[in-house]
DNA sequence: AAGAATCCAGCAAGCGCTTTCTATATATGC
DNA sequence: GCATATATAGAAAGCGCTTGCTGGATTCTT
């Protein structure tokens, strides 16, 4: 059998309450007897029962991190800047808290799934990253587990997503279409007319206000758009790379491809000088986020970087309470457009 | 107040026994009462409680699975994969576990106290990714917490990671040295005689199998290695760049520069790009790992590919119990080597 | 058609901890 | 020195669920 408090108690002669108490250390207990206690932990190499104690205390120590896809740096970088924050082991004592990344998948019904599961378990805290599905039913699903999240004590916050009115979440909403509308204006201003856009999936918040910013540069600039100029696709290195050479079929007069984000900004690279074209003096390319690979892309790219390391790190302080929620619960992140080598003026 | 069993027993007319049993099918219910019950818990939002449940029933569905670094691409491309094998959500009803990753940050007592976390979750199963720590009284606490985990009927397994003896736990372990010994193998057939290593960070099992794989070959070709074509650093790009330019200054002669991975192969070509020399035209690199990005850098990366997804897919079956566990409890994963445009015949 | 086998549901005893309340022992005030 | 505060430890009542056991109602056997 595995070692219970009772035996710990037993061996130190005292009762589990005061075992309990010198564990726990919020409760006044003689050095003499925490000293023995503690050596009884140590000799039977005792080990709490996280389950027993959650019940108990109706608390737990688990911190959700629901991200849409973990092999992406993206979502990658934020996990672990909010993960520093919470503490995780590492953390000053007693504050120790499992910091759990919950990959989705993208997948609303495993959204879905893992808040419940986190529900189930009483999380302390749930960080949600990442762009949100516009699916309507599947939306009001999730700002209602968020309610009842929030209702049962659980402090959610939302990272880099929207904000869900209503819910009691904080939000920490990056600017993807302030970010989107400049990086178009820059080229734009470069003096580019015709520009293609490898837009992210479909029902996705981040997918379209990128795209809105895009189309409002555009438009601010009197530029109509070419309805073949826009091409859906996944978040990743191949959609981009599939997408500009559909671009490219479509219409081969485009003189820059601005892509969802970074990783398909990559893909369309390698795409166009697959198709004989150079960049930037061909066509010009741009992305989006400024992953660390992106300055080491030939020629590097621009971007809009967005601070995912900084915006995690406040959630995650957020989420624990070390932080003061922003005022109205929402604050906006922008991003910076990044200049480089992968952007020119266009070809003649 | 929360929604408990009673309640939902109550508004279906049954007892809590009845309720727990439909819920977790490991009884038979008549179908009219199943079907009371279940509305009963729809009607009132019921979500179980987590800690109860693990408590009473002395298991919980936590699958815990402990990286280095959640923000390489490395260790997101294996949890993405042990994770959908997991089943979390997504997985058919009743096999519901909460995949959880947990961010080591590389650091031993981050991993211990993970470990105890997890330990004291009672959780289904481990799976530890990635290099260990060589450092031996810590290597020595980790197997002592492995072997406790086995005892208490956690499943434990090593992706990545090389065996740990008298733990009980299976080990997918890549071979490294292998690799190490194949890529510099590539180098000196086309001619390399002069070639740096950037190494990975010290006392790392990762960092001490590539140098040793690296090392072999060149003994096996009667290469005499001097002390300052070594340099260790970080598993990261600005460490591969910072590494780069320290060994040029050492040694302008190197014709050829093998990195501890491709993260630090990419910051050595941006180092040797901006120090004026060609690649592979003056100096030929290499990486390992094969990550999404490497076939994008410019010229592309001669690497070699680990199988990181299906590794990781492996390990999750053999943590759920759903693939037989290799003879012996060990199995060798070997990498495959990559030829590509980083690498050619050394300058005159 | 009576006894045996089969179903299905409830009772109740925990699972291992936390915490309120109570009891004892020592310290403090006048 | 006696009454009153102040520490410190223990007793015990749960926290919400699971599950072995029990028993009444059905169905099967011969």
């Amino acid at each position: 059998m595995t070692v219970t408090l009772a035996d710990v108690a037993a061996r130190a002669q005292v009762s589990p309450a005061t075992v309990s108490r010198v564990l726990n250390g919020n409760y006044p207990v003689a050095a003499t007897t925490r000293e023995r206690v503690l050596r009884a932990v140590d000799e039977l190499d005792y080990v709490l029962n996280g389950p027993a104690s959650a019940l108990a205390a109706a608390t737990s120590d688990l911190v959700g991190i629901l991200v849409n896809d973990i092999a992406d740096p993206f979502f990658g970088i934020m996990a672990s800047a909010i993960q520093g924050e919470i503490g995780g082991p590492g953390g000053r004592a007693g504050g120790e808290r499992l910091a759990v990344v919950c990959n989705t998948g993208g997948s609303p019904e495993r959204e879905l799934t893992y808040l419940t599961l986190l529900q189930r378990q009483r999380a302390a805290a749930v960080v949600l990253t990442g762009g949100a599905m516009e699916n309507a039913p599947h939306a009001a699903a999730v700002a209602a587990k968020l309610r009842k999240l929030g209702e049962a004590g659980t402090r959610v916050v939302l990272c880099g997503r929207p904000p869900a009115p209503d819910t009691g979440a904080f939000a920490l909403t990056f600017d993807n279409r302030g970010g989107g509308r400049e990086l178009t204006e820059h080229l734009i201003g470069l003096g580019h007319r015709r520009l293609g856009y490898i837009a992210g999936p479909e029902e996705r918040t981040t997918t379209r206000h990128r795209l809105e910013g895009h189309r409002e540069a555009l438009a601010a600039h009197g530029i109509v758009e070419d309805p073949r100029w826009t091409v859906h696709g996944r978040y990743d290195r191949r959609s981009g790379y599939e997408a500009t050479l559909e671009l490219l079929r479509r219409d081969p007069s485009l003189t820059a491809v601005v892509a969802a984000n970074d990783s398909v900004a990559v893909g369309a690279s390698a795409a166009l000088r697959e198709s004989g074209l150079r960049i930037p003096d061909d066509v010009s390319v741009a992305g989006f986020d400024d992953l660390p690979f992106s300055v080491d892309a030939v020629p590097s790219l621009t971007t809009v970087r967005l601070p995912l390391s900084e915006a995690g790190a406040r959630a995650g302080r957020i989420a624990m309470g070390r932080e003061e929620p922003p005022p109205g619960g929402i604050a906006t992140v922008r991003g910076e457009l990044m200049v480089r080598g992968s952007s020119g003026v266009p070809r003649k």
